[in-house]
DNA sequence: CTCGGTGCAAAATGTTTGCAAGTAC
DNA sequence: GTACTTGCAAACATTTTGCACCGAG
């Protein structure tokens, strides 16, 4: 909640109970949730927001760095409230993402040919395959 | 091309002329292309062909495993030729993609934590940020 | 000849924009 | 009071579906 306020002090956002609202929402979801979900759960609470504010405050949020969209494979986009360095692990059944936490995954070095003239914001691994549930329901 | 002709007879599918355009094309590029620009390019060779077959004709290839979708921030899906394990950097600003080719990306141990049950099919390194060109740019 | 493939048009899905009215500061 | 936000509606972009016709095997 501070990170928040301060962000929007730094970017000139106010803070309305919509975003407020939407930012508590995000923050709790252990999820990586699409806009669609965060409209349903916002709503649950703030019944009258439009899916509009929620898509759009959700894109505001990944701008001033309180939020990361997550890869995908064109369908809708997806966010990861979680800031923190980590990895995924992509179900590519049931679509579920799973974050990995893994040290030697962190300190991954970066390739020589990206080094010169290119800045590299964030590094991750990203495993794709079947998870647990989806190889038990088959 | 000989890949090409051994699954349609394995999947049981049709060599047709299109198909043919479309498999060429995109086995000769380097780029990883978005539906619109296979189809802009296929028109050149095949100017009769439908943005539709095209649309089918990728996810066809991606469910027969000459081709592979890959990731993305919920924009169009791209498609990738290169079958061969490899990483990739991702320029924020450009929205390009560039393979990198890294044995000990190659190499990384898969974690615990997705052992037990998961099937892992896929792994890669991705790095985010930006290119040489847009840092130029600036 | 037959079944799968194609092209078309329409629908569905997801995202963005323009603007009048509302509200945080 | 003013500038930023919101909600709405319409536009846009991308993907999917249904179906009659066509053509590769």
């Amino acid at each position: 909640m501070d990170l928040f306020r301060q962000k929007c002090k730094e970017y000139n956002l106010k803070t309305t109970p919509q975003r407020v609202v939407i930012y508590n929402e995000i923050r709790n979801s252990k999820e990586h949730p699409c806009t669609d979900n965060m409209f349903k759960k916002v709503r649950r609470i703030f019944p009258d927001i439009s899916f509009d504010t929620v898509n759009r405050t959700l894109l505001t949020f990944t701008e001033i760095g309180i939020l990361n969209v997550v890869e995908g494979y064109g369908g809708p986009k997806r966010f990861d409230p979680d800031l923190n360095n980590h990895h995924h692990f992509w179900c590519i059944r049931c679509n579920n993402i799973i974050d990995l936490y893994n040290k030697s995954y962190d300190n991954m070095k970066i390739v020589k040919g990206v080094q010169k003239g290119f800045t590299v914001l964030r590094k991750k691994v990203i495993l794709e395959g079947i998870c647990n549930k989806c190889n038990r329901r088959d």
